[in-house]
DNA sequence: AATGTTTATGCAACCGGGTTGCAAAGTTAA
DNA sequence: TTAACTTTGCAACCCGGTTGCATAAACATT
């Protein structure tokens, strides 16, 4: 289908399966992070265990990020092309308690952190909430 | 029992029931924040309702602060005396992919987040992943 | 002390997101 | 064509969290 999304699934060594291509699409669609729930609902008939080893696939390959917002589901979004999920590549996050969207705030990097001695760091989560701009007019 | 703990129980308006009592002192003891299934496994008798509904009350009135840190469940972990769980007063936490804690870092406070115009800012939630400084030896 | 009212507890059942085992279907490589 | 591997679909399960409801305990009023 969509050249550029075959693309994207080739350079990060994912088989362009349909199914694949068509969750592909639907995540590139999106303009805030969605979870499996809710990409469930936006298929007639797909499957839940394939949409979930399709999203960890594309997770694994850092085709997308996944972000824990404390909703009690998992939401995901597509990383930018070059990305690597390394701490430098992370941005924070933002949870809007009104309209329940999670943004990738992908301008805002994540602080550096300055842990106590000894302690090693791997990741960083940051996740804001508060009212977005469109719920703030 | 503990007239220490009776008092926190008091001064955020929590009557100091025998359950009540034994939750404080659990989660009193403990170095890293605990969950509810750790909390149950605590006791040999407790209702996990009970405890849910003790940990949900103590949360509402402050007295004890909770940490998504990805695991699936939540953590919980005593507020310091005159925290009110305003932006101020949080700060970062850590989870150990090695021995599983999450600790609170409590001096390190949560750093200030220059939000897209419009968005408003209610809290922020940072946990950090790696490595502690116990199993870093 | 006896009564009614509020609050806390215990039990059971449920919910929803996530995860896995396994067999069938599809793909790829000899 | 055959064999090996990968992906998909289905069903069943796990686990943390949550709720309705009945009982018990605490509290207040007479
Ligand atoms: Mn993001
Ligand atoms: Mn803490
Ligand atoms: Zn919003
Ligand atoms: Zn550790």
């Amino acid at each position: 289908m969509d050249k550029q999304l075959d693309n994207r699934l080739q350079t990060r060594n994912i088989k362009p399966t349909a199914m694949r291509q068509l969750v592909l699409q639907v995540l590139s669609e999106q303009k805030t992070a969605i979870s499996l729930p809710e990409l469930e609902s936006k298929f007639e008939n797909a499957d839940r265990s394939t949409l979930y080893r399709t999203l960890k696939t594309f997770e694994e390959r850092k085709l997308i990020h996944s972000i824990d917002d404390g909703t009690g589901a998992l939401k995901y979004a597509v990383c930018h092309e070059k990305c690597d999920c390394h701490p430098e590549d992370l941005h924070v996050h933002f949870y809007c308690i009104k309209c329940k969207n999670t943004y990738c705030l992908t301008d805002i990097p994540v602080p550096e952190i300055n842990l106590p001695v000894d302690f090693d760091l791997e990741s960083i989560n940051i996740v804001v909430k508060g009212v977005c701009a469109n719920c703030n007019i």
